[in-house]
DNA sequence: CTGATAACTTGACGTCGCTAACTTAGCGCC
DNA sequence: GGCGCTAAGTTAGCGACGTCAAGTTATCAG
């Protein structure tokens, strides 16, 4: 099962060790990818790659840093995967949109990784100074930027944007989670992809009217009366752009 | 570590096999809310009860069918805790929302449990009649028939309230998954209870707000144009209710 | 040519999920 | 009241896992 390369490799040069690191690195993403996480043994990766398991903690701690070796190159993807989905665009909140999309079409196109990521038993990352932390840190930072300009274009009315891009993000992660998960069971891609945007643009458009509502809204609930909302709402798709 | 019971434990009689069974799940579950996931073992399991390892395979078929039976429990709490918090509202939007605050209270109150039931590895059910599968289809419905009166008093304007409560339940999940993922790192519980009640109040007026747009907006992005947009909703603030 | 040492390998420990084969206790039955 | 059937367990062990201690081999400075 675990095909050992043809080649039974040469051993490294003497300066060069960290060649063994980002065979491990990658020997791990592919095997992660192609046999799920449970096939993703530290016997099986040092296989692949044509060594000795114990090689292996030459060049990480234990397995799970093989792993946050695998979570920060996922952080970093995911953040170029949304940044190339909203270059050009110049309006903030399509751009948010679009950011929105890309992050599901990401999470979902990558699985494993995605799995491995934000669905893990436990990141116990104590360390304040945790490169895979930091790098989600970063990702969150870039959305949280989209969102300020939003903020700036008066579509979001809120004081800090922190909250909004939690909000925005749990809403886009919790589709690409309930369907890695198997939750939902049958499912088109197509119709995930719906799903997808519905979300996103409910979550969105939730934001910009929530921060209309009257400052006591946190303590009652939004608009305990439903027939005010409804008839709130239905002034509002009057005055809506239509095309 | 594994502490045994002081009483050795009485064989169970003839008729009441299934004793043990009950004794397992209550051990399984409580090790795993006590010592989390990876303290989740067989023979942890059996040492609890004051059995032998294998006996549990007498009453399981493995372990994922003890970590099944306790998806299958909380699965079932998950509801109650939702339907006891929508009881005697009146309102179904406001019966909504709190069906989606107890769904969120319910995950960061069972973390553990939560993590085993929607945060697993694989859930390879492909069993159609796998209980647990149907005990999430049977929350899942109870979530879409409250959707559903939200539809019959006008709050949302669809057909098929499925994708509607989809999407609400990816906003519940997302907040919840997120903050027991540990991607959100340091988060006192009031900001996290704040988050998870902007992200519900989010997917809801979200919602609402969505099926009021033309119907030609899912191709070309809503409100392209976010100064249109926020015109349109200060429009709204205007209409909606003020207390 | 020769050490020093970076880059590995061999072998093993303890734990895991799980199985096969054996044992013991309760109950109907003549 | 002893007998035998079988439900309800136990003992022993297999292969795979993560990880470590100790030994080995190849490379390069001198």
């Amino acid at each position: 099962m675990t095909t050992a390369p043809a080649t039974p490799r040469t051993r490294a040069r003497r300066g060069e060790g960290d060649r063994l690191r980002d065979e491990l690195l990658e020997a791990t993403e592919q095997l992660l990818v192609e046999a799920g996480e449970a096939a993703v043994t530290v016997r099986a990766v040092a296989a692949r790659v044509g060594v000795s398991t114990p090689a292996v903690y030459l060049h990480f701690a234990d397995k799970q840093a093989l792993l946050d070796a695998v979570c920060l190159a996922t952080w970093v993807g995911l953040s170029a995967a949304m940044r190339a989905a909203a270059e050009g665009i110049a309006d903030p909140f399509e751009a948010l949109r679009r950011r929105g999309l890309a992050y599901v079409q990401f999470g979902l196109t990558h699985r494993e990784q995605y799995r491995v990521l934000l669905m893990r038993p436990h990141v116990d990352c104590t360390d304040p100074d945790c490169p895979v932390l930091a790098a989600g840190q970063r990702a969150c930072d870039e959305l949280t930027a989209a969102v300020e300009r939003c903020v700036e274009q008066g579509v979001f009315r809120v004081a800090d944007p922190s909250d909004t891009t939690l909000a925005l993000w749990a809403a886009a992660h919790g589709v690409v989670s309930l369907v890695i998960s198997g939750a939902i069971p049958a499912m088109e891609r197509a119709d995930i992809d719906a799903l997808a945007a519905m979300a996103i643009e409910m979550a969105g458009l939730g934001a910009a009217l929530r921060t209309r509502l009257p400052d006591d809204a946190d303590d009652r609930g939004i608009c305990k009366d439903s027939a005010a909302l409804v008839a709130g709402l239905d002034l509002l798709a009057v005055g809506l752009p239509q095309g």
